[in-house]
DNA sequence: ATTTTATGATTGTCATACAAACATAGGCTT
DNA sequence: AAGCCTATGTTTGTATGACAATCATAAAAT
């Protein structure tokens, strides 16, 4: 019976859904980098579907800004300015906090587990300098929050914003020391969390999106304009 | 040279596109209400388009969780609970006033002046007490405010959070003496907002959603669970 | 009356088709 | 040789038709 997880969701197996959670997660791998032209006929080889499957799962992509229509009709990455990646991150810290508040509140030991389960395998995964899989994992525990603070509102909210960054935090991870402050900073999250204090974890949070942000701002001011 | 807008952008001439801003239109207006099923067939009638185009729209719509694609694969209107809509309005609370500061920062006069216009649009139609009016004339403005207020990062999450309630806007409007105090609440908004007294408009405003958030939740609070 | 079966409706996906916009490469003119 | 024009191919937007799978409903059989 535990390996039996009775879902009352509908079965994900959508060829569109997997379309575009695979430019998700290409996207935020690096894979296709910000300003790079995303061509239907490429991706329908690559992903082994239907123009129809590619299409509407662009327009979902186009929604969620991860990807942009130009004036030319030519599809591509979003690039995110300076200041785009600024109010992102200054949404992130309005939203997240909250959302962390109202999963401290109302976890569920299941849930409270998977926060110490997902910090053991980050600080594995930091200890063999896996940047990827730690970026990864960190993404996991961001989203895991939002999906268990009890709101589908914050959820939904806070995932957009996540994805529109995936790509810059796993540049940013790349800073000298910022692996290593940043471990620091989610063992402090992960330790208030564990023990449900919820200012103590909130405030946590807060200083570490900060501290991400300048990691991130100072990584795009060395560039020119935009990525 | 007055009536000609040179606008960089794209024209807006696609067909999904037209579709996706009629449906949500519809949505907003009341005619599809909360819970009803779309049927893919009927939409390409009513609007006059092929299956593709609903379809592309509707992926749209989707990702702005405007409507809902159910375990039986059922297409439906979204439908608000009391805690999402109090969630939705708890991040307004957030992002609105911000972007209404930047505003005040940032506005040219042209961008303004329209404020002024569509103040003195929204007392004729509240004259009239034609509410449908009032609530598309106050929708341009809470969206003019977020798009010239110098941040598409702020516009988008703001723009999709209006959409989620904005038929929830129009029901509040039929609580008794609900207009009247909403349209003072505008009145010390607009004032505040052309003299460019940024704190004043902001905390206005912030009542302004707080009033609008209590007045929706009383009207769903009459009705059973979610609408 | 209950169960079973047939029928129709709806969605998801694919394959084509074609016009419009666009890019590129040749060829032509001067 | 430089610049212009044309032919050709590429890409996107849109429409149409097809078909399997699922679901709902009506009809039929027990």
């Amino acid at each position: 019976m535990e390996t039996e997880d009775l879902r009352i969701e509908e079965g994900p197996t959508l060829v569109r859904e997997h379309a575009a959670r695979k430019l998700r997660d290409a996207i935020a791998a690096g894979l296709y980098k910000p300003g790079a032209r995303l061509v239907e006929r490429e991706l329908c080889d690559a992903l082994g579907v239907s123009r129809t499957s590619v299409r509407e799962a662009m327009r979902q992509l186009q929604a969620e800004n991860l990807i942009r229509v130009g004036p030319r009709r030519n599809i591509s990455v979003a690039i995110l300015t300076v200041q785009d990646a600024h109010d992102i991150y200054e949404l992130r810290e309005m939203v997240e906090p909250v959302a962390l508040r109202r999963f401290i509140a109302t976890a569920d030991p299941a849930a409270m587990k998977q926060v110490s389960e997902s910090w053991a395998i980050m600080r594995k995964t930091f200890a063999k300098r896996d940047s990827l899989a730690l970026a990864r994992e960190a993404t996991r525990l961001y989203e895991h929050f939002l999906t268990h603070c009890g709101s589908p509102v914050y959820r939904d909210t806070g995932v957009q914003l996540l994805n529109r960054v995936s790509y810059l935090r796993l540049a940013a991870m790349s800073s000298p020391g910022r692996l290593e402050s940043g471990m620091e900073e989610w063992r402090t999250i992960v330790e208030a969390t564990v023990q449900r204090n919820a200012d103590a974890a909130a405030e946590a949070y807060v200083a570490h999106i900060r501290n991400a942000r300048l990691a991130i701002e100072h990584k795009l001011a060395a560039k020119d304009d935009a990525i």
